[in-house]
RNA sequence: GCGACCGUAGCUCAGUUGGUUAGAGCGCUGGUUUGUGGUACCAGAGGUCGGGGGUUCGGAUCCCCUCGGUCGCCCCA
């Protein structure tokens, strides 16, 4: 007879700028990432930030609109498809704007000023590099409906605590700045351009080209035939107004009453268009390209945008990935019992006795594959609190209980458990 | 979207003037030391050398394309 070959199926590859996390090992990428989640939802809860779901997509002008059609973001980022009814769906590249949706769409405004948080996946086409991802993750704290300074200083001062908490703050400056209010930011913006244009063939292309799209974003190149012109264009300082300017006063007297540290710079925008006064990054050089930490900053404007009432609010957002790359990896939890069968005739016996561990709330594992040699020395790896041993011994099964030395006690199941405080 | 470097077993990597059946360590599977054991020894499984095309008698090795990875530009968390 012919051996019949079926052809074996050929593995996909997981997409570009995804990746799968396996924790249980020291230094696991999974587990500081599952750290990091754990510490922000730990810190929320004392700032009395609700938790809030929202899709992980939306129809596709809820990001147009907010972001601004004329951002990287939406221009060339984001995964947009038609559905099968004929939707245009984008998957979420950023939390703010699907949360202000929700508070519209929702009536949360019944609940302002209304402090949220959330974390999960988000979704940009870029070129993947060091932490940036297609798919990657964020923490998420906005509050909406609060016009009031005190507002950035408690967002601020959660950011704060959290990046101590994590025990990642050292080497990572809070970089702050203002935006003005609407007037401010259009007085400052014209006479940026009007700088810019005085000095066009000092520029690169790139910023050439940023000048006709987003002139503020000249200010942070990094290229250094911009620097000269970018440092001696106008700050917004001068054409802020009094309101704009005893907003931002009260901001950083905040920030000082709170002892938080941070530096004024004055060259710091954001590239969406929904900013208005405060806004800020918190920044380190440990992470290559992709410094910023957390950031955000006042989206005033937004809401009414979108087509709600006329509302104030605030938000940042941490990228997962960058701060577990900076975090210690706590250590991983060590299971409390470990069984080496070493022989079939004990596998019951030792079924038996893990079902009683883990129905008491003990972590166990059971190890019943390979010689009995190398049942045990794997046993040993997984580096229990307490590592068993279970043989035949004629008409019953024993169990050798290991602790730290070779003198080990011999018991029979039932003897076992009672020892160990169980009543079978 | 642009640039640089890289792509050999599950993992970390050897393997260049192109030349017989492509290697190591770890991991995995089985076994030995005739039971008290973590580090010893033996054996085995596992690779279309990212994929496609080209040059050549002959390509893991040279050329082109493509896909992927890493880092940077850009963008942003």
């Amino acid at each position: 007879m012919a051996k019949i070959e079926t052809p074996r199926p050929k593995t996909p590859n997981a997409v570009r700028g995804t990746q799968d996390m396996l924790g249980g090992t020291e230094q696991a990428f999974q587990e500081r990432f599952a750290h990091v989640v754990a510490t922000f939802d730990r810190v929320r809860r004392l700032y009395g930030f609700h938790r809030v779901e929202v899709p992980v997509f939306e129809a596709t002008a809820v990001f147009a609109r907010s972001l601004g059609e004329s951002t990287d973001v939406v221009s060339k980022e984001m995964y947009t498809f038609e559905d099968r009814g004929g939707d245009s769906i984008t998957l979420r590249p950023e939390f703010t704007a699907g949360i202000a949706r929700a508070y519209i769409t929702e009536g949360w405004q019944q609940y302002a000023p209304l402090k949220v948080a959330t974390h999960g996946p988000l979704f940009r086409y870029e070129r993947p590099q060091k932490g940036r991802f297609r798919q990657f993750h964020q923490l998420d704290a906005e509050i909406i409906g609060a016009g009031e300074p005190g507002a950035d200083v408690e967002l601020l001062v959660f950011a704060d605590q959290l990046l101590k908490e994590l025990g990642v703050s050292e080497g990572v400056t809070l970089n702050l700045n203002t935006l003005g209010d609407a007037d401010s930011r259009e007085a400052w913006r014209a006479a940026l351009i009007a700088h810019f244009e005085a000095h066009r063939e000092q520029l690169s292309e790139e910023s050439l080209d940023r000048l006709a799209r987003n002139p503020l974003r000249i200010l942070d190149s990094k290229d250094p035939r911009d620097r000269p012109v970018a440092d001696s264009a106008p700050g917004i300082d001068a054409y802020l107004t009094d309101e704009a300017h005893s907003f931002f006063e009260k901001v950083t007297s905040g920030l000082k009453a709170a002892g938080v540290d941070y530096h004024r710079n004055d060259r710091l925008v954001r590239g969406l268009d929904y900013y208005r006064h405060t806004a800020f990054e918190f920044i380190t050089d440990r992470l290559g390209a992709q410094g910023t930490v957390l950031g955000g900053g006042r989206y005033d404007g937004l809401i009414e945008n979108l087509g709600g009432p006329s509302t104030p609010a605030v938000g940042w957002a941490a990228g997962i990935e960058r701060l577990a790359m900076l975090v210690d990896a706590p250590a991983v939890e060590r299971l409390g019992v470990v069984i080496a069968v070493e022989d079939d005739q004990a596998l019951a016996a030792a079924q038996g006795i893990i079902a009683h561990f883990r129905r008491n709330s003990i972590s166990s594992e059971m190890i019943a594959t390979g010689s009995p040699r190398k049942r045990f020395d794997k046993a040993l790896k997984l580096n229990a609190k307490v590592t068993l041993s279970a043989r035949w011994a004629g008409e019953k099964s024993q169990i050798r209980y290991h602790a730290s030395s070779y003198t080990d006690e011999v018991f029979e199941v039932e003897q076992l458990l009672a020892e160990l405080g169980f009543h079978n």
